[in-house]
DNA sequence: CTGTGTCCCCTTTTT
DNA sequence: GGGGACACAG
């Protein structure tokens, strides 16, 4: 950053920086030298002021910031860098819980939980926690991400579980009144394993505090500055911990913040602590840095341009900042034909900058989401431009870790189907159920992996996974469930929840272009900047909302500003550019049209704001077809088929008599469809596993019951007697959700649901011919041929308005194809956990679409294409074939 | 032009 | 699970 010489300051930042002692918040736009102003208010305490370094106390909310904090320190005095303490808030209230344990009513090194360690203590628990609107039975755990985040966010607002319980029932929301029982119990597990979460390290120094005033008063005695960076990123606990420490009057305080680059509410932050700084320190001050020495003066004043609705709007009176640059910036607004156009149009712009004499190191684009962003990389690169690989995929993509989780599975899972796919272990590798030990035997040991491994440093991250997995063993281990296989599950549920992230030191500074996400530029800055996809849905990108509401905040609380963090948002993607920014939107993606974003309004009179037209590219000759490979067949990677596999199996061989091919269930297309790799897996290799889910052994045995039912029989007795023939195991957690579901929905039966007069006939096979073969599929209750019903476990829909699935319209077809005349089959489905019927609508168009997906169904197995497409990647880790599969 | 059905697309991240 | 674009039908 500029500034004049390096020990310079201009008139704003000495302002700041030698202010007297007292509550003072400084405002700092980007590229105002704000780094450099702490590091010289440091500096000035120590120096000018005699204060010892011990009395210092810097923090932050993201570890870079914190360590960018200790580096600038220390590249001028180490010595202070390594006295005073810097660090993130988690840090600093870890180990204040760590100094204070009694009093905090922990375990002397409570352990520390993760997003996924918390699943885990209450995924096996899920059954028992009060679940009703929450209920999902095609997967018990399915809502228990967006209430860990909620009960994440209600302890970043220092809400209490009681506190938490009164605020739903008053707003009335079921889900919410669950989330609060849930909140309850999680707080009781937190407290039996002796553990604490992310959010505890902030939530909980601050009751710590408030509860002792002896303990309070020793920790403000022991810090006579507070140094707060990033203060718009604070939460309202990390605020109330500031005020603690800096006393009633907080004379000790020193933040620092920009409000107009405050984007991380949706994780807690509140940008309300910027303007309630008056209500919260009384004597408290503020301060603008006013100088931007980042960006070229028409960068400058575009910038300000941005600005402008807010100000009108009187949000925030933050005044503008000079521009202390000179030269010309290229400031662009471009509107491509399409999305190819608009990389074109990119990459042409970034080799013209590399004739300027700028590197593609310093060049840079932004994007809203991670999605823009790898589309970004893989468009640029197919134009030849050398693009710097951000780590994709994460741990799990890596050969070598494939490798010993295979290893892994072979060793523990003992019913997987990687004992099908691997010969024998060797003696040294059996016996232990260690999962490190066992990592290193296999690594080091006789078996010598480690000489055959290419990634150190993954492995090396795979074994201390499995050392904090055994730390957390008591938690993360159920049952009499083997180390091992516990491991393993943890791998998935990792996986599950936002991958396993891996990051291999980022020190290849290769010279290539960098795309980022904008969340990640914060606090960067770029001689070159591109901000593409300003269309209508992209930026401001639209989110899947979550299953719950936001708790509603009480009185006196201010109500955070959700639409201007968009508007914040392009602020920062605009700030990082030192020279030249060129923004750009595309008029149609994937042949769809999509309108300007609402955000480049601001920018409608700018001046000095050159607009360009990127043409649409001439149809291209197909280029280097390295989008998907040919149809793979077989191997799974390093894994080979077991001989007796492929034996026998819908897939090509299996044959009926008089060379016929036999017709293929439907269930089996729809494996196929859902992915066709994990059909190769389970349907032609045979690879067994052990588990089935429990969802479908409970909708077997409540199919079976009301097939009972509908005989004359008695429901309940029916399920008794299959329950435990195909229901899960009576020790899996989660059998007794099924079991107490399946009983519900018997008990529950109206007894007119049997009419007596309407016996279902036997229900018989239906047969659907189409261009590549035959498929048979079953309704559940057929009345007569041209009456059929079927049962759904689902919800059942708003309006009563039915989806057809593509079950519903083979069915249909099958019908019409045995004789019933066109149009006149009626389909019923009944809504089976809601005791309620539906007449499901013919709808000729999709009937046809869903017979067209069956049949290239059939042509692909017939063909034996068994590419790893899954139809979604989410329910990867949950597949039986997860560390098998190659993708 | 206007309503309706249908398809296609789907967040941000730190500790 | 919801919103925009778009393709029809009227």
């Amino acid at each position: 950053m500029g500034g004049g010489g390096k020990y310079s300051l201009d008139n704003s930042q000495r302002a700041a920086a030698y202010a007297e002692r007292g509550p003072l918040l400084v405002g700092a736009g980007p590229g105002t030298g704000k780094t450099r102003t702490l590091t010289a208010r440091v500096f000035h305490l120590v120096r000018e002021r005699g204060e010892r370094p011990e009395s210092l106390l810097a923090l932050t909310f993201s570890r870079r910031a914190a360590e960018e904090m200790r580096e600038r320190i220390a590249a001028e005095e180490p010595e202070i860098a390594r006295r005073a303490f810097i660090s993130t808030f988690h840090a600093y209230g870890h180990d204040l819980l760590r100094r204070y344990w009694q009093e905090a009513g922990l375990p002397p090194r409570p352990l520390l939980l993760d997003r996924t360690d918390a699943f885990a203590l209450l995924e096996r628990r899920v059954g028992t926690l009060g679940l009703n609107t929450l209920r999902y039975l095609h997967d018990p755990t399915f809502p228990l991400p967006d209430i860990l985040s909620a009960i994440t966010r209600a302890k970043e607002d220092l809400i209490a579980p009681d506190e938490f319980a009164a605020r739903a029932a008053a707003c009335g929301d079921e889900r919410l009144k669950e989330v609060a029982a849930v909140y309850r119990v999680y707080e009781d597990l937190l407290r039996e394993a002796g553990a604490v979460d992310f959010a505890d390290l902030v939530a909980r120094p601050v009751r710590l505090l408030q509860n002792n005033p002896r303990l309070l008063h020793a920790e403000r005695a022991r810090w006579r500055h507070l140094l707060i960076d990033e203060y718009q990123d604070v939460n309202r606990a990390g605020a109330l911990l500031v005020r603690l420490l800096a006393g009633d009057d907080g004379a000790g305080l020193w933040a620092v913040g920009d409000l107009r680059q405050a984007i991380y509410a949706f994780r807690g932050a509140s940008p309300a602590n910027v303007s309630a700084f008056e209500t919260d320190y009384p004597t408290g001050r503020r301060t603008e840095l006013a100088v931007n020495y980042r960006s070229r003066p028409n960068l400058v004043t575009l910038f300000g341009a941005t600005q402008q609705q807010q100000h009108s709007r009187g949000s925030e009176d933050a005044p503008l900042w000079h521009a202390s640059r000179d030269g010309e910036a290229a400031a662009v607004l471009a509107v491509a034909a399409d999305d190819d156009a608009q990389a074109m149009g990119i990459a042409r712009r970034m080799r013209r900058f590399t004739d300027e004499g700028y590197s593609w190191g310093q060049q840079v684009v932004l994007c809203r989401t991670r999605a823009q962003a790898a589309a970004m990389q893989e468009a640029l690169r197919a134009r030849d431009v050398p693009v710097q690989s951000q780590q994709e995929g994460g741990l799990l993509a890596c050969p070598d870790i494939k490798t010993l989780l295979i290893l892994l599975s072979r060793a523990f899972e003992p019913h997987g189907p990687a004992r099908h796919s691997l010969p024998d272990l060797p003696e040294e590798l059996s016996g232990t159920d260690n999962v490190v030990a066992f990592l290193a035997q296999a690594l080091f040991g006789p078996y010598g992996l480690a000489r055959r491994m290419e990634n150190g440093a993954a492995v090396a991250r795979l074994l201390a996974l499995a050392q904090a997995f055994q730390e957390r063993a008591s938690i993360l281990i159920g049952g009499e469930e083997t180390q091992g296989r516990a491991f393993l599950r943890h791998i998935r549920r990792m996986a599950r929840l936002g991958g396993v992230p891996f990051e291999e030191d980022s020190a290849c500074e290769s010279d290539a272009v960098r795309v980022l996400t904008v969340h990640a530029s914060k606090g960067l800055e770029f001689p070159v900047v591109f901000v593409p996809n300003l269309s209508q849905g992209k930026f401001p990108a639209r989110g899947r909302p979550s299953l719950l509401s936001p708790l509603p905040r009480s009185e006196g609380e201010t109500e955070t500003d959700d639409g201007e963090e968009e508007t914040r948002l392009f602020f920062v993607a605009l700030t990082r550019a030192r020279d030249h920014l060129i923004l750009s939107r595309a008029e149609r993606y994937n042949g769809r049209s999509a309108a300007a974003s609402p955000l480049l309004t601001c920018l409608d009179g700018a001046v000095g704001l050159q607009r360009e037209v990127w043409d649409a590219a001439p149809p291209a000759p197909s280029r280097a077809a390295a989008s998907e490979p040919p149809s793979e067949r077989g191997g799974a990677g390093s894994v080979s088929p077991s001989p007796q596999a492929g034996e026998r199996g819908p897939g090509g061989e299996g044959r009926g008599r008089g060379g016929q091919p036999a017709p293929l269930e439907a269930r089996d297309a729809e494996l196929y469809l859902r992915c066709p790799r994990r059909f190769f897996y389970e349907r032609v290799l045979a690879l067994p596993h052990a588990e089935t889910h429990p969802y479908s052994g409970f909708q077997k045995a409540v199919r079976h019951a009301l097939r009972a039912a509908g005989e004359g029989a008695n429901p309940a007795a029916a399920f008794q007697a299959y329950w435990p023939q195909v229901g899960p195991d009576p020790a899996h957690p989660h059998e007794e959700i099924y079991r107490l579901a399946a009983e519900e929905i018997l008990t529950s039966l109206p007894p007119e649901t049997v009419p007596p007069q309407h016996p279902a006939t036997a229900v018989e096979t239906l047969t659907v011919a189409l261009e590549q073969g035959t498929l048979s599929v079953r309704p559940d209750v057929s009345h007569d041929s041209a009456r059929l019903e079927c049962h759904t476990f689902r919800k059942p829909p708003k309006e009563d308005k039915v989806e057809v699935s593509g079950r519903h319209s083979l069915l249909r077809e099958a019908a019409e194809q045995a004789g019933a005349p066109s149009g006149q089959v009626i389909l019923h489905l009944r809504y089976v956990t809601a005791g309620q019927t539906l007449p499901v609508p013919d709808k000729p168009a999709q009937r046809k679409k869903h017979l067209a997906k069956y049949n290239e169904a059939l042509r692909g197995i017939r063909l034996q294409v068994f590419s790893a497409a899954p139809d979604d990647a989410d329910d990867c880790p949950a597949c039986p074939y997860f560390f098998l599969c190659p993708a």
